[in-house]
DNA sequence: GCCATATTTCGGTATTTATCGAAATAGGGT
DNA sequence: ACCCTATTTCGATAAATACCGAAATATGGC
């Protein structure tokens, strides 16, 4: 995964309500929930729930599938998972301290 | 952890360039590097990335210890691990497809 | 105590963002 | 075709943010 697209992702997560609304998603699982569901239970303007669901939507970390005139949202794990292993990769990769080289000779 | 929390760890990594200076630390494992040392690797200007350390510091993101006039600084694992455990957790918790109560009775 | 260097604070500007209500659009049922 | 409801776009405003250079501060060596 590039840094940029790593610091949208978090971009998105990092807004109370977008991560009220992503954590929403994460817990409805499979079976996700419609954008009206969504403010029904968050509570704010549906044009702002609009906005910060397009920013999720774009970001890679909800997907949208049209269900007659609703829209079922639903959280995308394949992309949560990159993004923590974006993360956690590379620990310590540049460490100089090298536990020991002498171990080895 | 705290929704409210977990958004400003996340929006403290959302910025490019505060995501790069994460990582640098990262990968630097243990032994840290000095602020100094960040500014070389990431080339902006001092006072930026004074701001954005505080920023990360301030989250819980990053610690920093005095070495004579140096201040090192160093990747906080344990609070990277809390926010990715703060990320999966709970997945599915209010899903209505509980996969078949009929398996139960 | 004074100097050298590492880091932070200050001041300012340009950009981005969150939020809302109202109006527009989309999509289907009848 | 028409209407109903779900959702998005528009327009506007207030607040937050990123960034820089210059000046201030901190820490320790001598």
């Amino acid at each position: 995964m590039k840094l940029e697209q790593a610091s949208r992702q978090l971009e998105a997560l990092g807004n109370p309500t977008r991560l009220q609304i992503y954590r929403t998603l994460v817990r409805a699982g499979h079976s996700g929930l419609a954008v009206g569901g969504l403010q029904e239970r968050i509570g704010i303007a549906a044009s702002t729930l609009s906005h910060h669901l397009k920013r999720l939507v774009d970001t890679g970390l909800v997907t949208q599938e049209r269900q007659a005139t609703t829209l079922i949202c639903r959280a995308h794990y394949p992309a949560m998972h990159a993004l923590i292993g974006y993360l956690a990769d590379e620990c310590c990769a540049d460490a100089e301290d090298v536990v020991a080289e002498s171990t080895v000779g």
